[in-house]
DNA sequence: CTGTTAGCGCCTTCAA
DNA sequence: TTGAAGGCGCTAACAG
């Protein structure tokens, strides 16, 4: 499969490859006469531009990457789905890649869209331990998170402001009356989970309700089937049921859901349940209530943050970590 | 953010750019002692080669595209993560492009793709009408369809026999005792339907049992939604429930789940429900019934068909499009 | 073992 | 309005 050049179209119509440069990128110097003879000369011969070439001149590729840990979660499906969208809208095309969860695949991911000299990265980091990746390559090009990034690194990141989040889980809980709290599905790895745990404890203890963190020492894949363990644990490890639990994500909270199907356990009638992140979109069997940012705001954000640093270079720490402002989103997981 | 090249390192390093070219590419025809002093000085002037110029003049990129409909969906979704997967283990990297279900978006994918000089594409068409990009396209480079393509395209598949589905399907709920077939969410744009419904309608008519296709003028965005609508369609028809329902997909059969558990109306109880493509996967609220093939063996089929074209050229239309066997999964979405 | 050189396909001055 | 020529960063002969 021979590549047809531009030396060919140039042979064939007769002209110079500059001519012909000239034509397929509208710039002027050309005659329209000449212009609308190379086209047809091109398509007739089934022209495609190499863009290695082309970007490898230009210094552009007009592609930026995104990245996230798991396609098959709605969550981020859905993240990737806006921030290709939002990537169009502004002339650049998207090239999606699947971490899978490993940081070694993220890394890679990360390393071949450098190399493809994508113009900028939006990333959904798998978690701490991404970010000495992400410090890396940032001197390469721009790279925004979609995620908090802890203190001592320089990522920019559009995120929701967890801390807000998990307190927000609390007081409605106990506004609904629930008098025992438990966060379920902690992993400590991840940075949100803390900061969400921890002013999930905060709020309650301010407002005098017994709240705790369940702890358990598991490694699974998805959120989902740590959420459907950890409350299986739960189920039998003597505790009784409290009667209001927040889940670490909403995902979790599916993985909750079915174990509590399974067990003949209702909600909300048998306890409140609340989650993060809104993604409860497409699950028939529950309506799940949530406290969440908007999708489409956190990456417009982060897309607009993104491009303004492609074209202006690094931007101020103030102007580069954005924290937005998360919200209850009440269906119908609560009792009341 | 000036990029650091070859030349950067060969100065720095008091040799010549050819020689860090061996350096890096592991190439022999240098010494021991000179390969590791030029990777120090790469590491340490964080130096990341160009794909671009190193592609250009290779003509190799080790990158294949994927481009799928709809990330959101769990099947897609799932196809995609399996393909990567493959490819991966096969030397080669992937890049994600989700179509939106759009034609436009689809092509410009395709054309992205191409200029980007991947060696290969993996595509699962939005329907008969992706076809012409496709057989455009593929003069540029081999690509083979997830989805059987209609008789005229001479675009390599790894499909299921949809005829020998549609046949299982109705055989199945026949077997259960269902009198009162109807086939449902159908769309006539995809020809994985059209075999489904009709293989149905004959396998019913074989059996002298009433099946019928409910036609419905809706155009949904996904599967989901048309289920929903259709079957929220059909309740207000004034036609009676039928006793056996055969989803156009385990996508459409969600969406009348849902709608039947807002209706009060249960499955199996009320009726039975059998659907395609084996999706019911984390979805706890229903164990669906139904027929397909293996997501794994089809992904390795098609990407060793791909990798082999990539490597030998176009194959013999008898070796490169396959169909492979669908089989009945069992669960509990059918009477018995 | 090492360096020099000629492109890969394209864009962009600079002259004509 | 056109063409010739140089170079983007890299690899692959070819000399030495």
């Amino acid at each position: 499969m021979k590549q047809i050049t531009i030396k060919d179209i140039a042979k064939e119509a007769g002209v110079s490859i500059a001519s012909v440069s000239r034509a397929l990128n509208g710039t002027d110097g050309i005659s329209e006469a000449s212009r609308k003879r190379i086209l047809d000369v091109c398509d007739r011969m089934n022209y495609t531009p190499n863009g290695l070439a082309r970007g490898l001149v230009k210094r552009k590729t007009q592609t930026i990457g995104i990245v996230i840990p798991d396609i098959m979660s709605p969550f981020y499906s859905e993240l990737a789905v806006l921030a290709s969208d939002a990537a169009h809208k502004r002339g650049y095309q998207a090239l999606l890649c699947n971490s899978f969860r490993e940081l070694g695949t993220e890394e890679r991911y990360l390393k071949l869209l450098v190399e493809h000299q994508v113009e900028g990265i939006l990333i959904f980091p798998i978690g701490v331990r991404s970010e000495a990746a992400m410090e890396k390559y940032s001197r390469n090009l721009p790279i925004v998170s979609l995620n908090e990034t802890s203190t001592p690194c320089h990522i920019p990141y559009v995120c929701a402001d967890e801390r807000q989040a998990g307190r927000i889980a609390a007081e409605y809980l106990i506004s609904r009356g629930c008098k025992d709290l438990l966060f379920l599905g902690f992993k400590k790895e991840r940075l949100a989970h803390r900061l969400r745990a921890e002013s999930f404890l905060n709020a309650a203890a301010d407002m005098r309700i017994p709240a705790q963190i369940y702890e358990c020492q598991t490694d699974f894949r998805t959120s989902f089937e740590r959420g459907y363990d950890h409350f299986r644990h739960l189920l039998t490890s003597g505790r009784n049921l409290p009667d209001g639990i927040v889940a670490a994500s909403d995902a979790t909270a599916n993985g909750i859901v079915k174990a509590c199907k399974e067990n003949g356990i209702r909600i909300p009638e048998d306890f409140s349940l609340i989650g993060f992140d809104n993604i409860s979109t497409e699950l028939p069997y529950l309506d799940l209530t949530t406290v969440a940012i908007s999708h489409e705001k956190q990456i417009e954000t982060a897309v607009n943050l993104l491009t303004e640093m492609i074209i202006q270079g690094p931007l101020s720490l103030a102007k580069s970590r954005i924290k937005l402002e998360p919200r209850l989103i009440v269906r119908r997981s609560c009792k009341n």
